[in-house]
Formats: C-alpha cells, structure tokens, sequence
DNA sequence: CGTTGGCTTGAGAGGGCTCAAGGCCAGTGG
DNA sequence: CCACTGGCCTTGAGCCCTCTCAAGCCAACG
C-alpha cells in the first residue's frame, strides 16, 4: 500500500529508508464509500489525503442553491482543502467521493510534526504546492480563453476516459456551464 | 532597502541575522521603467521578483489577437512566472511593468542554491507558494459564480484605488469581460 | 415494478460580445 | 508653449452564446 506513494515521494525528493518509515508510521489508511464525505462545509480541514484509489469531488452548494464542483482529486493526488487547513479556518466546500476511496490520511499535527523533524519534507511540500497552483493557474487561462465547447473538448483529451466515471452534471459546473448545455454540446460532437 | 523584505520574510518563518545576510546577498536590486518588460513571451523565466514598490501584470496575447491580462503584482509581493521558472520552460506570459517598479531579483540558480543552504527558504517559499495557490482558487470562485458586475464590484471593494493605477482595459481583460463592457458596467453604478 | 435522480431536447430570454464611431486627454515634436 | 496625434475610454445597435424553464426519457435501486 505505501509503495504507491514512496515511488511518488522519491519522485520529487530522495528520502532515506528511515525518513519514509517515519512518515508513514504517521499515515492513516481509511476506505470512503461512494458519496461518503472527506469533509463538510463549515468544517476546518485537519487533514491531508493521499488518494491510492478512487475519485473524489470538491464542491459546495451557491448563492443561487447550485451545487458546484470545483475540483477533481484522482489516484496519487495529495487533495486538502488548502486555504481550510494551513489557516484552520472553517471550510467553504465539501469534499465527497465519487466511488468507494482509498486514501491515507495525514493529520494537520502530523504534517506540522514532520516538517519540523524532517526538513526534506518542506521541499517536498514546496514542489507538490507548486504543482497545484501551476495546474490552477492553467485552469483560469482555459476558464478564461476557451468557449464552453474547447473546454469540453480538451478536458476529454486531457483525462481520456475520465469523463465516464463521474456523474455529467458535477463536469457541467466544473467546466462552468449548465448540464443542459453540456448535453447539447456532447450532442452536437457526434 | 531591505528593511522591507526582512519584515516580509520574518512574518512566516523566523531567520537569524547571518541567514537574512546570505540571502540578501544573492538579491539583486532593479529598477524598471513604465512599459519595460521583466519577462517576454518564449523566454525561459530564470527568475524570481520581489516587488519593492511599483505595479507589473502578465499578460499575452490569446488566439484571437487579444491582449490578455492574467495577474497583477504590486509591492511586497514574490512573483514569477512559476511553470516556467520552476520547468525551466519557456514562458506563455509576458510580465511587464505598468509603473516604474523597484524589485529584487532572485535568480534561479540562487534560489537553489539558497534552498539548499538554508531549508528554512523551503519552509518560507512553501508558504509563499500556499498563499498563492490559495488566492489562485479564490480566483476561480469568482470567475465561476459571480457575475461580471460582481467581480468588478468585488476587485473594486477588495483593492481599493489600485484601479486607478492601471490601464481599464488590462483591469477589464483580468475580469475576463471587454473593455466595452466594463465601461457600461461603470456607467451603470453611478 | 414504481419511483427517483440524472440526462436529453427544445423554446424563449438575456448577459455580454462585436463592430463602429466619437470624445477626451497625455505625450510629443515643432 | 501650443497644436497634433495616437491611445484609451465611452456609447450605442445588433447579435449570439449560454442560461432558464419545462417536459420527457431512461436506468438504477429499493
């Protein structure tokens, strides 16, 4: 179970066999069911998952009581409600599975402890980090330059079968539009 | 000069005089006219700025011909274009300067240098990064579930005067609507 | 085998775009 | 120091992409 993620770990940072056994040693593996929650709105985020298996969803419901998903977190992602956690401030969206979920958990106390006995750990952190805000960074160029359609079309290219294991309508408002028009979209391609 | 950055740097991580010595060391102070280019298009971004005082925005020109503004830095933030600087890729933006804009420079090579001289820099440019990432989402939110107006109103409310320092059409590009629009927007709230 | 949630289809409406023209400075050169 | 010019902002008309609302269909699940 924990070789998925020391070849993930080692990937970015070399870490001595003794340094993975420690954090490891602080990992919880846990099973989420289908629409099982990781975390609920209003709540503050203790936690950082490592996701071995499964599909996960990040959304909250609107000022116009629509449910809107915000992000995706797949296998070998490291998924946290960011702003949540480092502040341990209340959350202002959920985070659900989308099927049954594999992850590890990895306690805000924990994090905190590690990266104080293990600096490697810092860069390690940086370089995830940095992968994520150079990813949310691309998704507002699309957001912003692409049509409805090329967002579609390219989210299709760029997660392949993806598509099919998650319900349309959290792709709709993920890709920001209605699913009425997605459906119109996906009819028009054929 | 550097009073500024130490108290930056100090917020988030406590560093002993000689680290700050050796870190300001390896900064190089710049200044910027009006309309200069810190970064161009297709250039591989070998550095990181530290804004001093002044005003920058990035921006390329999309598919359609359109100049397209897609962040702002102002004064006592990190910026950089951070796929390329940390891919060492070339650049898809363009970082120029809107007002004559003081900054410290930090090279790529210095900066990794400086993280392996000081892991404390990995605990601070972690932080950095969270922070970034953070307001990236925040950034998608409003794109995603305000209006127009709105996230007009929003910029206005949570920036200030800073509107009047920049050009409306780089401001009605970043808000992703036409320089048109915007002006219909402004002329409606009086 | 009935119910419920998700997907599709279609009609009508509107937010924001395109295109075009006019006005208002700020900067430049004479 | 003034006239000129080019860039930026504004205003308006017409249009289109995408939304809302409504209805029907289908698959899954109790």
């Amino acid at each position: 179970m924990f070789e998925i993620l020391k070849s993930y770990l080692n990937r970015y940072v070399h870490f001595e066999e003794n340094e993975l056994l420690f954090f490891f040693s602080q990992l919880k593996p846990t099973v989420y069911q289908k629409k099982e929650f990781l975390l609920k709105k209003e709540q503050i985020c203790s936690q950082y998952f490592f996701i071995l298996k499964g599909v996960v969803h990040f959304h909250h419901t609107n000022a116009n009581g629509k449910e809107h998903t915000t992000m995706y977190g797949i296998d070998k992602w490291w998924v946290t409600n960011y702003d949540s956690f480092i502040h341990q401030t209340p959350s202002n969206i959920n985070i659900q599975a989308l099927e049954d979920t594999e992850v590890l958990i990895l306690d805000k106390s924990s994090f905190d402890k590690i990266l104080i006995n293990i600096p490697k750990f810092e860069r390690f952190f940086r370089i995830i980090t940095e992968k994520a805000y150079i990813a949310s960074q691309r998704r507002i160029e699309h957001l912003t330059q692409l049509s409805t359609e090329e967002r579609y079309t390219n989210f299709i290219k760029e997660t392949g079968n993806f598509a099919q294991r998650i319900p349309q309508y959290t792709l709709a408002s993920y890709l920001n539009c209605t699913p009425e028009f997605l459906s119109t979209i996906k009819a028009l391609k054929k």
